[in-house]
RNA sequence: GGGGGUGUGGCGAAGUUGGUUAUCGCGCCGGCCUGUCAAGCCGGAGAUCGCGGGUUCGAUCCCCGUCACUCCCGCCA
C-alpha cells in the first residue's frame, strides 16, 4: 500500500472540496468515455465517483482503462465539487468527486460469477457458493451491520440493567425431547457423545441457584430439525434469566427493551403495556399460538349452529367430536373469482382439512353449493353470527378442532395478503399468555408445551392430579407480526414438583436422575423463585428488515439440506480421525 | 418422510406444438468516444439446454429416474 487511506467512500461533501485525500476500496463500476474515465468506488461505508482525466494525471489516466469490477484499488486525489448541474442527489457523496492524481491497484480481481450489487435474483446456489462476495453488496452488508447495531444495543440494555453476560458451554449433554440433537462425538470417553446445546436452559437455571440474579447471553443454539424460510439448524437466542420474579417482572423487562429498540432504530414509541391474549383466545380466533395482530378476519365457532345441521358434512363434524368455525372475509365478494375460492380446497389439504366450504354474500341472496341444505333457522343464526352483509365472503372448515385451527388459520393469513389487509410497515408486538402446561402428543401422552421446567400456575396446581390438560402455565410468548420472536416461562424452583412434572411426562426416576440429576439436587440448595425467556435474534433481525429468508440476516447460512456451500460442510472425515473417535460409519438401507 | 416450484453461455431471461446454425439483455474480449452515474456506439468470443436412461429416423423439448437450489406439510421440549 502505497498511501494510506484518510477518509472512507461516504463521507466526502462540499465541504471537503479542495482537499487532497486518499480512498480505497472495491471498483463497482466503470464508465470509460475515452478522454475521461469514471469509477464508482465502493467500500463498507458508501460510494464515491473518482473522475480519471488525462490531463490531471496521464499514467492514472491510462492504468485506468484495464480497471474491472471488484478491482481493490487505492487513489490519492483531489476533492472538486460536480460541474452544475452534474450532482448526483441519490448519493450521499454525489455533489463532489475525486480527480485522481495517483492510483495504486491492489489487487485485480477475477470476473465475479454474478453482478455483485444486483445478486436479488442470482440462485442462491451460486450466491451461497460465493457467499463472501454477496455479504459485499451493499443489502446484505447493511444487514449485517444492521444486526451488529441490535446486538449491540441489546446488551447494553441488559449491562445497564444489573444483568450479567454469562457464557455457558456449547459441549453440553443431550437432553431427552425437544429437538433432535447436534451430537460430538468425545475422543477422550469413547463411546460417549456431547451435544450441543438446543438452548442454554439448564445452565441458567443453574446460575440462579447460582446467585447471579440476573443473566443474559446471545447464545448460538442448535437444533437439528429441517429447514424453513425462517429457521436454520444454528441460530442466536437473546437468553435472560432472572430471580425473585413473576411473570410480570419478565415480561415488563422485554417490553421495555422493545421500546428501546422502536425508539432507537424506527423512531417510533412503543406503547407499553403491549397487548396480552391468552392462548384459548389466540387459538381459537386466530387459528395460532402467534396470531398476526396486523388484520381482522377473527375466526368464529359455530359449532353450536351446526350441530343438527341440515349439511351432513358440519353436522358430522361436531358429532365426531370437532367443530365448525368459519371467516367473514369482508366485503371480499368482488375481489374474488370462483377459481380463487375452488383454490382454497388444496391450499387447505396442506393442513389436513379435507375441503374449504364458502358462501358468497350476493346481490341477490347468498350464492353457495352448500346453503340449499341449511335450515331456516340455522341459516339465520350462521348470518347473525357472522355478521353477514351483502358483499361479504364466508369460508368454512369442518373438520377436528386441530385440523380447522391450523387450516383456517393458515387461510387467514393467506387471505390477510391477498385483500391487502397488510399494512407492511407496521410492527405488531403483542404476548400470548396463559399456556396449558401440557400437549397431547400422537399417542395421546402428555408433553411439555413449553418444556419440563415450567411451572404450573400455582392456583391449577391441584389439578396436576385431577385434570392435567386444564393446568396452565405461567409461560408466555412474544409475538411480532404473526411470528413467535420469544417465549419463556417462570420456572420449576421445588424439587418435589419438578419430580412430579418429570413422572407426569413419564420421565422415571431412574432416568430422570440420569438426565436431569444436577437440576434435582440443585433445586435442594436453596433455588430462588425465577423466571426467564429467550428471543429469536435472527427472527427479530428478520422482521425489522422485512427480509424474506432468514439467509439475509446470517452472515453463513445453511442451505435447505443443512449444508453449507462455501466450506463444503459437512465433509468426509479420515479414517484415522473416526478411528480415534472410536467411530464407525454404517450404511443404512431404507 | 410427503407435496409444489425452478434448473438453457459467467449472470438473468426467451424459445423449441420433437427437425438445419438455440434467441435476447447484462457481463467478458477488441475498437471508438471528455460528463457519465447499472454511460453510449461498432465488432467478437463464449452453451455437451443440471445429470443418467428410455421412446423416436431424430430429444434441449415427451416419458422414467436422479441431483442441486427453493417454498410448504410433517418435525421444531
Amino acid at each position: 500500500m502505497k498511501f494510506k487511506r484518510t477518509h472512507k467512500c461516504g463521507e466526502l461533501t462540499k465541504k471537503n472540496a479542495g482537499e487532497t485525500v486518499v480512498l480505497s476500496g472495491w471498483v463497482e463500476n466503470y464508465r470509460d468515455h475515452g478522454g475521461v474515465e469514471f469509477i464508482d468506488l465502493n467500500d463498507r461505508w458508501g460510494l464515491t465517483q473518482v473522475v480519471f482525466d488525462p490531463e490531471v494525471s496521464g499514467a492514472a489516466h491510462k492504468d485506468a482503462q484495464h480497471l474491472r469490477s471488484q478491482d481493490v484499488i487505492s487513489i490519492k486525489g483531489e476533492v472538486r465539487p460536480r460541474p452544475e448541474g452534474m450532482a448526483n442527489l441519490n448519493l450521499a457523496t454525489g455533489e463532489i468527486e475525486v480527480y485522481v492524481t495517483e492510483l495504486e491497484i491492489l489487487n485485480k480481481s477475477k470476473t465475479p460469477p454474478f453482478d455483485v450489487n444486483h445478486a436479488e435474483n442470482v440462485n442462491q446456489e451460486t450466491r451461497l457458493t460465493y457467499r463472501y462476495l454477496d455479504l459485499r453488496n451493499n443489502d446484505l452488508r447493511n444487514n449485517m451491520i444492521f444486526r451488529s447495531k441490535v446486538s449491540h444495543v441489546i446488551r447494553n440494555y441488559f449491562v445497564d440493567n444489573a444483568f450479567v453476560e454469562v457464557e455457558t458451554p456449547v459441549l453440553t449433554k443431550a437432553t431427552p425431547e425437544g429437538a433432535r440433537d447436534y451430537l460430538v462425538p468425545s475422543r477422550v470417553n469413547a463411546g460417549k457423545f456431547y451435544a450441543l446445546p438446543q438452548s442454554p436452559q439448564l445452565f441458567k437455571q443453574a446460575l440462579m441457584i447460582s446467585g447471579f440474579d440476573r443473566y443474559f447471553q446471545i447464545a448460538k443454539c442448535f437444533r437439528d430439525e429441517d429447514l424453513r424460510a425462517d429457521r436454520q439448524p444454528e441460530f442466536t437466542q437473546v437468553d435472560v434469566e432472572m430471580s425473585f420474579v413473576d411473570q410480570e417482572d419478565v415480561i415488563d423487562t422485554i417490553e421495555k427493551l422493545f421500546a428501546v429498540l422502536m425508539k432507537e432504530f424506527f423512531e417510533k414509541n412503543l406503547e407499553l403495556p403491549l397487548p396480552r391474549m391468552t392462548y384459548d383466545q389466540a387459538m381459537l380466533e386466530y387459528g395460532s399460538d402467534a396470531p398476526d395482530l396486523r388484520f381482522g378476519l377473527k375466526i368464529v365457532e359455530l359449532s353450536d349452529v351446526f350441530k343438527d345441521s341440515g349439511f351432513g358434512v358440519f353436522a358430522n363434524a361436531v358429532k365426531n367430536g370437532g367443530c365448525v368455525r368459519a371467516i367473514n372475509l369482508k366485503g371480499a365478494a368482488q375481489l374474488l373469482s370462483r377459481k380463487d375460492l375452488d383454490d382454497m380446497t388444496p391450499f387447505a389439504k396442506n393442513y389436513r382439512a379435507k375441503g374449504v366450504a364458502w358462501i358468497k354474500m350476493g346481490e341477490n341472496g347468498p350464492q353457495s353449493p352448500i346453503v340449499k341444505f341449511f335450515k331456516e333457522d340455522e341459516a339465520k343464526a350462521l348470518y347473525e353470527k357472522m355478521n353477514a352483509e351483502t358483499g361479504d365472503v364466508l369460508i368454512f372448515v369442518a373438520d377436528s378442532e386441530s385440523v380447522v385451527r391450523q387450516s383456517l388459520g393458515a387461510l387467514r393469513d393467506y387471505f390477510g395478503k391477498k385483500l391487502n389487509l397488510i399494512d407492511e410497515d407496521e410492527l405488531n408486538f403483542s404476548w400470548v399468555v396463559d399456556f396449558p402446561m401440557f400437549e397431547k402428543d400422537q399417542d395421546g401422552n402428555p408433553t411439555p408445551t413449553h418444556h419440563p421446567f415450567t411451572a404450573p400456575k400455582p392456583e391449577d396446581a391441584h389439578l396436576l392430579d385431577t385434570d392435567l390438560f386444564a393446568v396452565k402455565s405461567n409461560a408466555y410468548d412474544i409475538v411480532l407480526n404473526g411470528s413467535e420472536i420469544g417465549g419463556g416461562s417462570i420456572r420449576i424452583h421445588d424439587n418435589a414438583m419438578q419430580k412430579k412434572i418429570f413422572s407426569i411426562l413419564g420421565i422415571g426416576e431412574e432416568e430422570a436422575k440420569e438426565k436431569f440429576g444436577f437440576l434435582l439436587d440443585a433445586l435442594q440448595f436453596g433455588a430462588p423463585p425465577h423466571g426467564g425467556l429467550a428471543l429469536g435474534l435472527d427472527r427479530i433481525i428478520m422482521l425489522f428488515l422485512k427480509t424474506e429468508s432468514i439467509r439475509d440476516v446470517i452472515a453463513f447460512p445453511k442451505t435447505q439440506k443443512a449444508t453449507c456451500l462455501m466450506t463444503d460442510a459437512p465433509g468426509s472425515v479420515d479414517k484415522e480421525q473416526l478411528e480415534e473417535l472410536s467411530i464407525d460409519v454404517i450404511t443404512v438401507d431404507d
